[in-house]
DNA sequence: CGTAGACTTGAGAGTCATCAACGTAAGTGG
DNA sequence: CCACTTACGTTGATGACTCTCAAGTCTACG
């Protein structure tokens, strides 16, 4: 299918709500903005979507103009290195804003793909940093954002076991859950066991021996992608070191 | 020897250098700015310095006030985990700013320490929001580096052979060695083996190892800390799937 | 000159990757 | 409705890369 058969589109319905009426404002771009602030900043937000399982929002090489927020679904950023090799760099859930590492090099470094049925929020860059110039704490919000994706970023390179990076990876997933309103102990993942294991440099054969060790000893339960988290002290001690 | 000891403090020579005047300044913070711009600038940077090897910059847990700049010599940034394992995020060279991870949780994230003689450009956060809000330019290059910073930590993260990760590593040094004005095939380490290996997540024999066998392969001449890149074609050839 | 820390070198072990086969679920077309 | 296909996931056997442990060398510095 050609790239063009899957063009974002604008829903009139879904236009209506604005950034003042998201239930992700508190964890998105708008966060701690003022009401007439708030609308402003609607005023440079485009709805698109719904997008597929496999639709790309960007790919590597495409100039960059836009920042992206995730709205609903999750979208997975990976970049192929000259080798070939996938790297998977990231799962984004809604209210968490992607695009922020082509801003550098204007043009975009990973590609970013829907994991499932999912709509996002579009900003120009342009609009965006012009606003961010009379808006104070857009500004903030922005540099907040991106010093969160620094440091989270960081925190991915550590060198841990299969053990340690699998339990940060489904604490890390639950509490961002929890932050929007999800069961933070039972949850389905979204993505396929191989993007899991190759976000977190394992085999996919690893995670699939390390998650049935956890079910043996009964710190979660799986079942195909179905997570519930049976027990969540044993999961954070295994964690802790990691990060998140 | 207690911290104070080894306080900050303000020479009326350094002071003089200011942000125009520097050579770093088209790596570093004013990168692209009016000349009236920069001097805003100035009246909110503080030059900090002389420090020493193992000298901290700032710690983890310290209250976020500042963004600092690297003005010469090199820092180390790392963090500790609960279990005591020391790990390296990165070594910064001049016109680097370091801190940035530090905004979203409004605390330092990590530990900076000086690996030899070094100075540094303090700029308290506020001054700089506020100025940013203000010359547009200097919004443009805050984004630009954060953005900068989000696409190195992630390039980092993946999952490389030794030989890969200590080349892509004298690669990258080398580059950045280079736009500040150095030798990019003959240089000097600042950072003992046991950084390097803990930044690249290997021990340090393994880079004791590697080293030896790009040696013995004449890829680079090594005596202690001395390093020289003598067949830059096969080593970029080695690190060519790591991005750097 | 002696100690301490950095670095090197060697031997052995362990974690995890690779290779291969199999099982399962979902979708397709007859 | 069932064979077929395909992608995903699991399980087992084997091996490699790198870590750990240990000892030894070198350099700097007091």
């Amino acid at each position: 299918m050609p790239p063009s058969a899957r063009q974002p589109r604008l829903s009139p319905t879904t236009l209506r709500k604005a950034c003042s009426e998201c239930t992700l404002a508190e964890l998105c771009l708008p966060m701690g903005l003022e009401q007439d602030d708030m609308e402003r900043l609607d005023a440079v937000v485009e709805q698109l979507g719904p997008f597929h399982d496999g639709d790309h929002l960007y790919r590597v090489g495409d100039e960059f103009r836009s920042l992206y927020a995730v709205r609903s679904g999750q979208y997975k950023t990976y970049l192929v290195d000259e080798s070939g090799r996938e790297q998977v760099l990231g799962f984004h859930l809604p209210g968490e804003l992607i695009g922020l590492d082509a801003i550098y090099p204007d043009r975009h470094q990973c590609n970013a793909v829907a994991l499932d049925t999912a709509t996002v929020c579009r900003v120009s860059y342009d609009d965006i940093t012009a606003l961010s110039q009379r808006v104070p704490g857009l500004q903030r919000q922005m540099f907040r954002l991106m010093s969160r994706d620094i440091g989270s970023a960081q925190a991915l390179g550590g060198d841990y076991s299969a053990e340690e990076r699998l339990a940060g990876f489904l604490l890390n997933l639950s509490d961002r859950l929890r932050a929007r309103g999800y069961s933070p102990q039972h949850f389905v993942l979204a993505m396929p066991r191989r993007d899991i294991a190759n976000y977190l440099r394992l085999a996919p054969e690893t995670v699939s021996r390390v998650f049935k060790r956890f079910q043996r000893q009964g710190l979660i339960g799986l079942e195909r992608r179905e997570v519930r988290l049976l027990d969540m002290a044993r999961v954070q001690e295994l964690a802790r070191c990691v990060p998140h």
